[in-house]
DNA sequence: GTGAAAGCGCTAACAT
DNA sequence: ATGTTAGCGCTTTCAC
């Protein structure tokens, strides 16, 4: 089990100072030599200690990611975004999962206190954050970047929320739609995140722009996730008044739920009823959902290079980027058809 | 930044020993200057550095989790898993990502590299490994799982893919399919996955015991997404000869994709088509995906708790077990259709 | 190019 | 109940 820079330097005749400098690739080693430790450390099958180095150079070579989810869309693909990046450059990556809904402020405090004294540089993922925990994080003081969101004083790795939700509303508005209802996503309503609020902003403006009226009756609440996308669906439809003609939805996942849960309805997509999202989410394309494509992976790809690049000692390489974002126009919006019959069940699920 | 065991001593007016069995929770101490190094340490800001303790007990308090995707179904849901468990028994994780298809062979010794003297244990996620690596994991002497399916020589949690695979054959058969398809995946073929081969079997065995002809030209390989699934149903489509009335789909995301593609050539699920799939995929409900149920978030909690039970000194406490699985009937399968029409198109998308 | 020695910050016997 | 002391296994001056 324990085999230490001792037992490779005694096999090899030299001092555990040398082999640290072999093994590490350090100038200051006669090739020969170098060769030697190598061999044989492969041979014995040698690993340093990350603890023992981590003591005495004061780094851990790993990279804390903290999130609220990890089986959720946007959170999973920025992780693996971070696995790649991580990967060839020899870092470790120490995942701190908030647990989301479950269990709230005893754990947080619990993370925030394991993160320290272990890691060299954090990756925030699109966490809703309490003041006091930006201020916890300030005060640990190494890199840190936030993906996904705009946090305060922290520098950030983002799609334009605000931009992504007006031209989702611009779309569906240049097909001829005025009756739009909208879905948003609002899942940590006491932490006040930040890009809930920017889509829900950019789609209301949009709509003053083009002179559209609001209805409050067509606004619902959702979670992000598909089943709270039929819960909206139902409630829409069930709803005396009305209908509209289009729904602008937070994210794909709910979208899908809509588009699911229509289908049940026997309300016809895009003919009764055209859906937009925002994410592309791997399942988008063969849904055939018009949306608003972003990466995840990219993202959490650029925020770590930055971070990595900062522990490398080039200062100023973390900083706030937006990332880009694209109009995917597939098969779930259409122009307005002028004179459509009323929303008629047309027939049941799969007929 | 540097708050050390010696600080907090030093206010306290006690020695470093003190600290330690304070911070720990050891007996020992009085409870008076328990409360009042507590105190100081919280007002410095003090965390035990984990290099150094690592150090000093050999112990990380770090669980190692390799994985060959994160941003998969099963990956991510039982990475929520484990980290539920490791939650409030206080251990950290550690993410190892082999990067799926990319990179093979070097990045995977590089990982085996980085693994070790860091964790304390390790918990395998539904990877195919080379004997070669399975040796390396047993030298690597500490408590070891594998979660989601089996490997020869390691204890494992999972379902029994081959009896889930029957049971989903049978469902079919049960409703009066004879012509079944099988969309079977098979993302790792040189490294002779168990899963992929097990469901295979599974579906085979049950179509040879109800005597049920099994036709070659109906077998579609797919790699586990919407997209290969998509394929699959459009080249069995597009081929002439008869057509299955069923297809067994060996994941759900296949299934999807199955699903999705029907609606656009119009081909009726259930209706000319029934469709079963194998996971309950978070948007199966959603779709109403007929499939068998697993969770890999309670076998990866499972799993972990073995792992930690281990590593509290209970010995034997990681073992195999077989984790259960349930049929869940919805709305992608019905009743073979004695006299139907021909695999005529009904409409176009969406209409 | 290589070795000796002094830590890094903690834990764990052993004293007291 | 508390302090003293000796490491844990590595890195890193500083000599040679």
């Amino acid at each position: 089990m324990a085999v230490t820079a001792d037992d490779v330097a005694t096999v090899a005749g030299v001092s555990t100072a040398t082999v640290s400098r072999a093994m590490r690739g350090l100038p200051r080693v006669s090739p020969k030599t170098r060769e030697k430790i190598l061999a044989i450390a492969e041979d014995l099958g040698y690993v340093a200690s990350s603890s023992a180095s981590g003591l005495a150079t004061g780094r851990t070579r790993t990279v804390g990611v903290l999130a609220p989810y990890v089986n959720r869309w946007f959170f999973s693909a920025a992780l693996d975004g971070v696995c790649q990046e991580l990967h060839g450059r020899g870092y470790n990556l120490s995942l701190f999962n908030l647990g989301g809904g479950r269990s709230r402020n005893r754990d947080r405090a619990f993370n925030r206190t394991m993160v320290q004294k272990h890691i060299d540089a954090l990756l925030v993922l699109c966490t809703p954050l309490t003041k006091e925990e930006i201020k916890h994080l300030h005060q640990v003081d190494m890199p840190l970047i936030v993906i996904g969101g705009p946090v305060i004083g922290c520098s950030s790795v983002a799609i334009d929320d605000y931009a992504v939700a007006e031209q989702a509303t611009n779309h569906l508005i240049s097909l001829g739609h005025k009756d739009i209802a909208l879905l948003h996503g609002d899942d940590d309503s006491a932490l006040k995140f930040a890009v809930p609020i920017l889509r829900i902003k950019g789609f209301k403006d949009s709509m003053v722009r083009a002179e559209i009226p609001i209805r409050k009756q067509w606004d619902r609440f959702g979670d992000f996730t598909a089943v709270s996308g039929r819960r909206a669906l139902v409630s829409l439809w069930e709803q005396p008044g009305p209908r509209p003609t289009a729904i602008f939805c937070a994210s794909d996942e709910m979208a899908f739920g809509v588009i699911f849960e229509a289908r049940r309805l026997g309300i016809s997509v895009p003919g009764d009823l055209s859906v937009i999202g925002i994410d592309d989410h791997e399942l988008s394309e063969a849904v055939g959902l018009t949306t608003i494509r972003q990466s995840p992976t990219d993202q959490a790809q650029i925020g770590t290079k930055m971070l990595l690049d900062e522990l490398a000692g080039h200062r100023g390489a973390v900083r706030t980027v937006v990332a880009s974002h694209e109009l995917m126009v597939r098969d779930s919006t259409a122009p307005l058809q002028v004179s459509r019959p009323s929303h008629a069940r047309a027939r049941g699920p799969g007929a």
